[in-house]
RNA sequence: UGGGGUAUAGCCAAGUGGUAAGGCAUCGGGUUUUGAUCCCGACAUUCUCAGGUUCGAAUCCUGGUACCCCUGCCA
């Protein structure tokens, strides 16, 4: 038996008491953005458990509110899906159902379980009550059944004005839970639905139309976060009201909160209104285009959904999650090469002819091959390796302190040539060595075996620890979360795959952003601790 | 005394009456021509708090406390 998490216990119970022959789950997005690193922890989980029990999962997009869902939204969650590997069964729509829910609804009236409310919004609202006070009736609470459905049918007419008037659940105004307080389960909307256009100009609510959605697919755990919990009880007032055979059953995970990241649709739309970020698919946004871009592997993601798990517990997990696991499998993957992002020139003195080396592309894997590089008098190295006066602690080129050149032999300064102050190159001498203890090792490239290359680096979108709390999110944006560098690379960067995730050796991990004029961006570094 | 949910290390998280798994982070040490990777070690006398039951409690009982969700014709 399986056992991972609450959900599973559920589950295995479940099967145990021989409540189900087939486990299916949902995954339902509404069609009015793009899919983040939330939605990829309630897909894995939901096509996990599909998985594992050898059941069903569908993808259902759920349409039913036209002022906000687009088709643009419904290809790229498609493509998310395909690329993080989680292939539905079914792909669904709750738009499928308008004319079931609509049966229902006149269902519902004729039960006298529901009623056309004339009250204005802000009234519905008034009458609704406050958290520590009840609410109280509308005066429409108690149409006849004739005019009701007479009126409903007007509203589905289009006789009636957006706002004008709605269909409400008859339950319970006293209701300690405030969502039973008569919730409002269909609406006038004019506005065309990207998928059945002009055809309806009613919509039923999420309340309404999931729990009827859920039950037509005969799902048995419809699994959705916390803040729904409840709305649980709604859900099974429907389904009971309705008298519908499948009953599904509503289990409730925490939200995933990430440090120094936004997991909501409306804050990212937000972002990208205000023009702090490029779109969706920003490659410092967690949305799973954006790291996409950005360079994340969807193995990464799954990985560290696994690891998180899954529970009712309010957390924030720690970013340095995430990043393990992606490290973890470039590590694996990247090929490695040198470059550098901030050039210094080193002149070598005594080096009269080139050398010819053989290095590995992965170090750990022989299987990637080997490639040569030359070391000439004339090397760049990074301004980070080096410092005029420094101790035992900064292992780099220092004027009293050697270093070897990766691959290569010592290099020892001779001179610091500079110009007011700045300096112009070093000149070093070469010593031929191989084994040596206690050196720092630092990359290089000849002048003649590099190209010139421009470096997109990334830092944190926010500057604050838990943007989600913030009010203001754009109080909290860093600033530098883009920087720009013009440096160099391996020539050898002309033979490598668009689709290949490099490391730069002894910095991080980066990919071609563009091949044709040579730019690279960063995937991320090797530890949190090298700032460029 | 609105209703509901949740409390286990810096961050996640197992554990469901038999003496606190695991991961991340951190700190030591070893291997290493990446300050990377890899390997080894350390890291909760105690589970939100206070009582109680029990031979034995993170788990059961009683009473507190903190945080989160709910007053859209959003989902």
């Amino acid at each position: 038996m399986k056992k991972k998490n609450f959900i599973y216990k559920i589950i295995n119970k479940d099967l145990k008491n021989k409540k189900y022959k087939t486990i299916k789950t949902r995954f339902p997005p509404e069609p009015n953005g793009y899919l983040h690193i939330g939605h990829a922890l309630s897909l894995y989980i939901n096509f996990n458990i599909s998985k594992d029990y050898n059941g069903k999962f569908y993808l259902r997009f759920d349409d039913t509110n036209p002022k906000t869902e687009k088709k643009i939204y419904i290809e790229n969650i498609k493509k998310d899906l395909i690329w993080l590997g989680y292939i539905w069964h079914k792909k669904k729509y709750a738009s499928d159902y308008f004319n079931i829910y609509y049966k229902y609804a006149i269902k519902l009236i004729k039960k006298k379980l529901a009623y056309i409310d004339d009250l204005s919004i802000k009234d519905i609202k008034k009458y609704r009550g406050s958290l520590k006070n009840p609410g109280i009736n509308s005066p429409f609470r108690d149409r006849n059944i004739k005019e009701n459905i007479s009126m409903f049918k007007k509203m589905k007419n289009g006789e009636y004005k957006e706002g004008e008037k709605c269909l409400r659940a008859k339950i319970d105004m006293k209701s300690k839970n405030i969502i039973l307080r008569d919730p409002v389960i269909y609406r006038i909307k004019y506005n065309s639905h990207y998928k059945t256009k002009k055809k309806w100009c009613i919509y039923p609510t999420y309340d309404f139309a999931h729990c009827i959605a859920d039950s037509i697919e005969k799902i048995t755990h419809s699994i959705c976060t916390l803040e729904f919990i409840n709305n649980r009880l709604l859900y099974e007032w429907i389904l009971k009201n309705i008298s519908i055979n499948h009953i599904p059953k509503q289990y409730e995970f925490s939200k995933l909160n990430i440090t120094y990241t936004i997991t909501s649709k409306r804050k990212i739309k937000y972002l990208i209104n205000k023009k702090k970020v490029n779109g969706w698919n920003d490659p410092r946004l967690m949305t799973l285009s954006g790291m996409k871009n950005r360079g994340f592997t969807p193995k990464s993601i799954i990985d560290f959904c696994k690891l998180i798990g899954v529970s009712k517990k309010e957390h924030i997990i720690d970013i340095s999650i995430l990043e393990n696991c992606l490290r973890k499998d470039l590590n694996k993957i990247s090929f490695r090469i040198m470059g550098v992002i901030n050039p210094l020139k080193i002149k070598i003195k005594n080096l009269k002819k080139k050398i010819k080396i053989k290095i590995p592309n992965h170090p750990q894997n022989p299987s990637m091959g080997y490639r040569y590089i030359y070391l000439h008098s004339s090397i760049y190295i990074d301004e980070e390796d080096f410092k005029e006066n420094s101790n035992e602690q900064f292992k780099r080129l220092t004027i009293n302190q050697s270093v070897k050149l990766r691959y290569a032999g010592i290099i020892k300064i001779k001179k610091i040539i500079k110009k007011e102050d700045k300096i112009l190159h070093i000149e070093c001498i070469y010593i031929h060595k191989k084994k040596t203890k206690n050196i720092g090792i630092i990359h290089w490239i000849s002048l003649k075996n590099s190209l010139k290359t421009k470096y997109i680096l990334y830092n944190k979108l926010f500057i604050s620890k838990d943007p989600n709390k913030e009010k203001n999110i754009l109080s909290i944006i860093n600033e530098k979360s883009i920087i720009i560098k013009y440096g160099y690379i391996e020539k050898y960067i002309k033979y490598i795959n668009k689709k290949t995730s490099l490391q730069l050796e002894r910095i991080g991990y980066f990919k071609l952003f563009k091949k044709s004029n040579l730019i690279l961006s960063q995937i991320l570094l090797l530890n949190n601790k090298n700032k460029f």
